[in-house]
DNA sequence: ATTTGTTTGGCAACCGCTTGCCAAAAGTTG
DNA sequence: CAACTTTTGGCAAGCGGTTGCCAAACAAAT
């Protein structure tokens, strides 16, 4: 079935350039470190057998791979898709290949992963991470490692700025005349939950609105729908939801218990994720560049090749937004 | 920033237990064929030192990487993220690292990207592709291939049955009192818009209905969208779409247009992806066991690195099935 | 006790590429 | 033109495994 004739090796190329397979490598490798008329003639060579070196023989004596690791949680969650698709394409453009891995949402999922892939990569991308603190650390010790919506001492990360449009989203509700809104969070223990939450609370107040916290959900579109009672009860007019997801979630059982969205509860949710716009209303949310930030974290995490000793790195360029659809209107008198 | 206290190699190994290194590596890797205790005591100075095998440094001289690369057209695409999940799963569990490439719908990114990575990889599964025919064929020389949704000849493939689901599809619309329905086609040139379309003509013959195409759309929700002007002037009371993005893309302008659905139009899609249920109604759609088909793929891969003689493999093992919701409706008489 | 067969483990070559070191060739300088 | 510097390219030693071949050790058979 394979055919299989032998791919083509530097000695080839040296034989039929005629020079030594270390002059091949160099006019390959070290554009400059030899003569040009030689280095000329070598690309020839090689370009005549279809020359591609070969990754594994390149990677042993060097030890790089030119291979990154991303981990997600679940990859069927959608936020990541864009995430991933940032991450690849700029993965791909600068010449290294991603590899995705999937912890199941078990952090000892993601060790074992983790410490599979980790002698094939360059290094690790944390698009989320089940992994404590102390774990990442030491995984950083390993191999450089980029944190995606998470700080942990010592260790580069690229974190959007959650505040403008948390701000924007505040002032928006604020303006509708909604005096009471709750948010309903994610898991405990996420970085990015207490990263919103806080802000939230800030503005807020700031604007003169009471804000509950309507804690410790899965963040999911169950985790959403389970909420629902718990915000019926805090007697609020407004919602913002810690994912999308959620903000589905509460949606669809408010209307399946007649409460009318956005008329007697409005509701944000945050990622702006495919689908959030199916939903009838189509829901208004806080839009990060996901994309983006998934290119930053592979630009971060080569960066931090180049510059081991000047201590971690920081993306931080990217903003949140609002993005009004239909799910948020005047708070009822 | 990073240790990297030199890994384990079997040299080390081969010191601590007093052994030679090819004694470590037979140990290790081809169990029985060395002494029992000698074993054992290998595999205890390996486990002490914590030691990992290089894959760079196996796959030199074996040739083996135990990388498998899956290509998708689109990775934001929704249709690929359980069948994704389902090849990194069973990669996982068989030792193999997926690699996820994406084409961005163009055949020259794919082709390129396979380039690069094809040296990397032990064989390739086409999620979608964009290749022809005698370019799959070219490529299934060089590595194994295994086609998904598609078929080619001499290429090994894993296609599930559509026949029961669309039988069960065209029934139910039957059943509903529809005679006049219509099919809203993908891209032309795919192998499984055809399959779809001359199953769903079949059985609508059968069953005394006239079937129209809508044909040649992007398959996607806008490409949906602009159909339905096409839906409309076939007067057609229900259609069957190429894929969910289309059938929501149609009911969102339909809904835009003032027509009702499911009471004036019934619509059924097809893949039950994500965010197909967030619509309203949701949407009814012909379901394929996507997660299981991913992990078939990885399977069927795999047994054809073994048996490289026996010509092509075939993983059909898989059916489609109706999923009634909301968006379908007895016929306006 | 000798022959024959089977385990067991060491030796060394090899996979394809990189790179430090060195010597020959070419170029500069006074 | 000699002395010195720079450029260029070859040599060979790895990188960390795998594996064919072989000999020593042990077991079974005569």
């Amino acid at each position: 079935m394979r055919v299989n004739e032998k791919a083509a090796t530097i000695y080839d190329i040296a034989k039929l350039a005629g020079v030594n397979p270390s002059t091949v490598s160099r006019a390959l490798t070290t554009p400059g470190r030899i003569n040009a008329t030689t280095e000329a003639k070598v690309r020839e060579a090689a370009k005549q057998l279809n020359y591609r070196v070969n990754p594994f023989a390149r990677a042993l004596p060097t030890g790089k791979t030119k291979m990154l690791a991303f981990m997600v949680a679940d990859i069927t969650n959608p936020v990541f898709f864009k995430l991933v698709r940032g991450a690849e394409q700029a993965a791909a453009e600068l010449g290294y290949t991603l590899v995705i891995a999937e912890s199941q949402e078990s952090s000892l999922v993601e060790s074992d992963t983790l410490e599979r892939i980790l002698p094939s990569v360059d290094g690790v991308i944390l698009g989320t991470t089940r992994l404590s603190d102390q774990e990442i650390y030491a995984l950083n010790q390993q191999k450089p490692v980029v944190l995606v919506n998470r700080k942990v001492d010592g260790v580069s990360d690229v974190v959007p700025d959650n505040s403008p449009g948390i701000a924007e989203a505040v002032k928006h509700l604020a303006d509708l005349g909604h005096k009471h809104i709750a948010f309903v969070a994610g898991p405990n223990a996420s970085w990015i939950n207490a990263d919103r939450w806080n802000l939230l609370m800030e503005n807020a107040v700031d604007l003169g609105m009471t804000i509950a916290e309507i804690s410790s959900n899965e963040p999911t579109v169950d985790g959403g729908r389970a909420a629902f009672a718990r915000v019926r009860a805090a007697g609020v007019t407004a919602v913002v939801t810690y994912n999308d997801l959620m903000a589905i979630g509460l949606l669809r059982e408010a209307t399946a218990q007649g409460v009318n969205v956005p008329t007697d509860l409005s509701i944000i949710g945050f990622d702006n994720i495919f689908g959030s716009d199916f939903t009838n209303p189509p829901l208004s949310t806080i839009e990060l560049p996901l994309q983006k930030i998934g290119t930053e974290a592979v630009e971060t995490l080569l960066k931090s090749f180049i510059a081991e000793q000047d201590g971690p790195l920081h993306g931080t360029s990217e903003v949140a937004s609002l993005l009004v659809r239909g799910s948020t209107a005047k708070a009822k008198a």
